[in-house]
DNA sequence: TGTCATCTGTCATGGGCTGACATAAATTGC
DNA sequence: GCAATTTATGTCAGCCCATGACAGATGACA
C-alpha cells in the first residue's frame, strides 16, 4: 500500500476520532465541521471530500456494521432454518467485534454512545437498518424458496430486527452486557415462537431449489 | 374559536398541502422552504413559526399517528393480553383514518408516499417510532406488571412493531389494501407464536395488580 | 527528473434555520 | 367605538451545512 493510501486512512481514521471527541463532549448539534477540521488541521472542505455528510461521519460505522451482518448471513449454512442462520450471523458479528482491533471496538462502542444520544443519528441509522432490511429479506426469501414480497420473509426479519434493536438500543457500556442482553431475547424469543414457524408452511417445500439466477 | 384561531390553522394546512404538492412534484430535497412560502404567500420566515423544520411539515402528520396509537392501546381493557391490545389499538387507528376526514386522509396517505420515496424522511419517521415505541414499551410493562427494563414487554412491542412497520413500510395505494396486508402479518404472527407467549411466566402473576402511581 | 494523477486549500454560492426588531392584525377592557 | 395589550407576520442579518470551480501542492511512476 502506498504513501498516499496510508496518508488517507490516517486522515479519515483522525476526522473520525476527532468527530467521536466533539460530539461526545459539545454535543452533536454544537459541533461544527470546523471544528473537526481544525482540529485535524485540514480545511473544512477536505472534510467533505472524505464524509458526505456530517452525520456520515458517524454513520459509515454502522453501514459496515450493516453490511457484516448480511455478509455473515450468507455465509451461514443452506439447510439452517432462516431464523436460526440471522441468529448465528448477529452471534458472528459479536464475534468479529470481539476480536477485532482495540481501536476499531473502541470506535464501535462510542460511535454508539453519541448516536443513541443524538435524535437525529438515530433516525439516521434506522435509515440504514432499513434498508439493509430489504436484502436480509431478499436472503431469507431465497433460503425460503419464497417471493421477497411474501409475508413468511418479512415477519421472519422483523422478528430478528425487533429483537437486534432492543439490545443495540440501549445504553451498552461493554460488549459483554450486550451480548448477554442479545441472548436474554434470543432465548425469549425461541420460547415464545413455535417450532418451525420459520419454514414454510408445505413441509415438500422445505427444500429450496437454489435460485440459478 | 376566534378568527385569529381560524386562519392560523387555515395557514397550517395550506403550507401542508403546499408542501405535500411540491414534494410529489418536484421532490423533497428539490423544493426550498421559499417556494412553499411562495405558494402560500406567506414570507419564508413565517413557515418556520409554524414548523420546527423542512422535514415537521411531513413529520407533524407521523407524529400524530403515534399519538392516536398510544391512545388507542391505553384505552384498550385491563384484561386483554398485551399483544392482542396492541393489534385492537392499531385496527382501531385504521377505523378512526377510515371514518374522518376526506382531505384528512388524502393528506395521510400522500405524505406516507413522499415519506416512502425519501431516505430522510424515512430517517425522521423512525426516529419518532422508536421514540414512540419507549412509551409502548411502558404500557405493556405496566399492563404485566412487569419493569420496562425486563425483555418480554420489549419483545412483545418489537415482534407488534416489526408487523406494523412491515405493512406500512409497503407502497400502500390505498386504506382497504393497507388493513389487508396488517391482517395477513397479524394473522402470520399469532400462527407462529406460542398461546399466551405475551403473558408473564408465572400463571400466578397473570393478573397484574393496578400500579398505584 | 519530469510528467501525470490525485489530494488539498481557497473562494464563492445556495439553502436550512434562528434571533432581533418593527409593523400589522386581532383580542381585550373601558 | 376606542385605546391598550397581545399575538402573528415581515424584514434583515447571520450561522452552519453542503457543493461546485479552480489553482496549487504532493505522491506515483516512467
Amino acid at each position: 500500500m502506498g504513501l498516499r493510501e496510508r496518508k488517507k486512512q490516517r486522515t479519515r481514521d483522525a476526522l473520525i476520532d476527532a468527530a467521536l471527541d466533539l460530539f461526545l463532549s459539545r454535543g452533536y448539534e454544537a459541533t461544527t465541521i470546523d471544528q473537526i477540521a481544525a482540529e485535524v488541521e485540514v480545511s473544512p472542505r477536505t472534510f467533505f471530500r472524505y464524509f458526505a455528510s456530517k452525520e456520515d461521519v458517524v454513520l459509515s460505522l454502522t453501514a459496515g456494521e450493516q453490511e457484516i451482518l448480511l455478509a455473515e448471513l450468507a455465509a451461514r449454512p443452506e439447510t439452517e432454518p432462516p431464523f436460526t442462520a440471522l441468529c448465528q450471523a448477529v452471534r458472528s458479528f459479536l464475534g468479529i467485534l470481539r476480536e477485532a482491533d482495540d481501536a476499531a471496538a473502541r470506535r464501535y462502542l462510542r460511535c454508539r454512545k453519541v448516536v443513541h444520544s443524538t435524535p437525529a443519528l438515530l433516525g439516521g441509522t434506522m435509515r440504514l437498518v432499513k434498508e439493509n432490511e430489504r436484502k436480509l429479506v431478499a436472503e431469507v426469501a431465497r433460503r425460503l424458496g419464497a417471493d421477497p414480497g411474501e409475508p413468511l420473509p418479512r415477519f421472519i426479519v422483523s422478528v430478528f430486527l425487533g429483537v437486534v434493536l432492543a439490545c443495540f438500543g440501549e445504553h451498552t457500556l461493554d460488549l459483554a452486557a450486550l451480548a448477554r442482553r442479545l441472548e436474554d431475547l434470543l432465548t425469549l424469543a425461541e420460547r415464545s415462537l413455535r417450532p418451525g414457524w420459520d419454514l414454510p408452511v408445505r413441509p415438500g417445500a422445505a427444500q429450496p431449489a437454489p435460485a440459478t439466477s
